[in-house]
DNA sequence: AATTGCATGTAACAGGTTACATGATTGC
DNA sequence: GCAATCATGTAACCTGTTACATGCAATT
């Protein structure tokens, strides 16, 4: 339910058609909330039903058209409204403690290849959002660009503080699981060494 | 997809009827992937189709039955190989994070709030997890007593020590999410100083 | 002329949520 | 007799995923 705010929060900053606001999304806001294309474009379709935001068909080339759509009073509202209500939280589902809790029915060889692919999956987040901490501070990432353009003076400072805060807290969140991934290799080691030659631990039940 | 594998890693201890499984659920297991009743038994149906597992019906007073799930070799097998093969990661999507990074366009009272509920949101469940740990700890956990009953002597430490580590990470990662949210406070303490009297942002769009 | 990028979707399915529905048994 | 709890689901809905489908425009 949080993707229609994710797409108000892109269209306050300036009209965009489907396809530019797609672009723009997984360069900004897709790193915090994953959207493909086959689930924005019905979405859009949908906001524009309940009035949060109107398109223009806009002609391009000779045949071809494209859509660009721009918030309405609604849509302005609706999205302060969210940023006013209680947030959901979704509750826990996370599938690597769900596994981690069970490592000793595998072998240490698969609990290794677990936990590795855990790190590298969150150093390739962590790479993503460190960058865009750089982008920010450099105030190079064209989305906050225009973004700072349509913003008084006296608000930039936050906006831009926001953002820093926002990706610091991703960051913190990435190095937490690594660390703690690093802290399970370290573990399986010890149990290694401490339990001599184990045996195959597919053949034991439970 | 990882419910089924959160079941079988119940019933692997022993058999369990539908309700009993859900309440164990809700006390171990449940801690790191949420699953209504609802849900629960249509899954159970389902993987008793797949072979996975399968029940007995059993007698309960004079009419009522209930139906009592076992793992087959089928269902021990199909979550070995789980535990063998990659996780798959779910894409980011951050309810949380993705309102941080636009506090700008709302009063510091609605972002303050804001930061407030989700400190409390993560304090609920680091309690719920350093409970758990108490109880890995000193072995009080019902569900933990009864896997290490079923479990070879040499294998119980390394059962404890996972389970310990899974639940090291989840309280590290709420740790996180709160120290985060504090900073964030702090944050808005300082752009609310140096601002001095801020306009109200309900006004400005954009 | 071919490739890359622009542009917009549909269809089928999986997974999860919420609300609703029902009845037996046990203990007080 | 009543309440708590044991016991098991169904139905409608929403969100999100994956795969498929189409065609124009601009550049090399």
């Amino acid at each position: 339910m949080s993707l229609r705010y994710a797409l108000l929060a892109l269209l306050r900053v300036g009209p965009l058609s489907g396809y530019e606001l797609q672009k723009e999304f997984s360069l900004s806001v897709g790193h915090v909330w994953h959207a493909p294309d086959s689930q924005i474009y019905p979405e859009l379709r949908k906001m524009e039903a309940e009035k949060l935001i109107e398109g223009e068909e806009q002609p391009r080339g000779q045949r071809a058209t494209r859509r660009v759509y721009h918030v309405t009073d609604a849509g302005d509202r609706a999205f302060l409204a969210w940023m006013q209500a209680p947030l959901e939280y979704a509750r826990v589902r996370d599938p690597a403690h769900l596994r981690a809790a069970y490592l000793e029915a595998t072998s240490p060889a698969a609990a290794r290849e677990f936990l590795r692919r855990h790190i590298a999956q969150w150093e390739r987040e962590l790479a993503q959002w460190e960058g865009e901490l750089l982008r920010i501070a450099e105030v190079s990432n064209p989305m906050l660009v225009r973004r700072l353009a349509v913003t008084e003076p006296q608000d930039r400072e936050r906006t831009i503080a926001f953002k820093r805060f926002t990706y610091e807290g991703l960051v913190d969140r990435a190095r937490v699981e690594i660390s703690w991934a690093q802290r399970g290799l370290k573990l399986i080691d010890e149990l290694e060494a401490a339990g001599g030659v184990t045996p195959d631990p597919s053949a034991a039940r439970v």
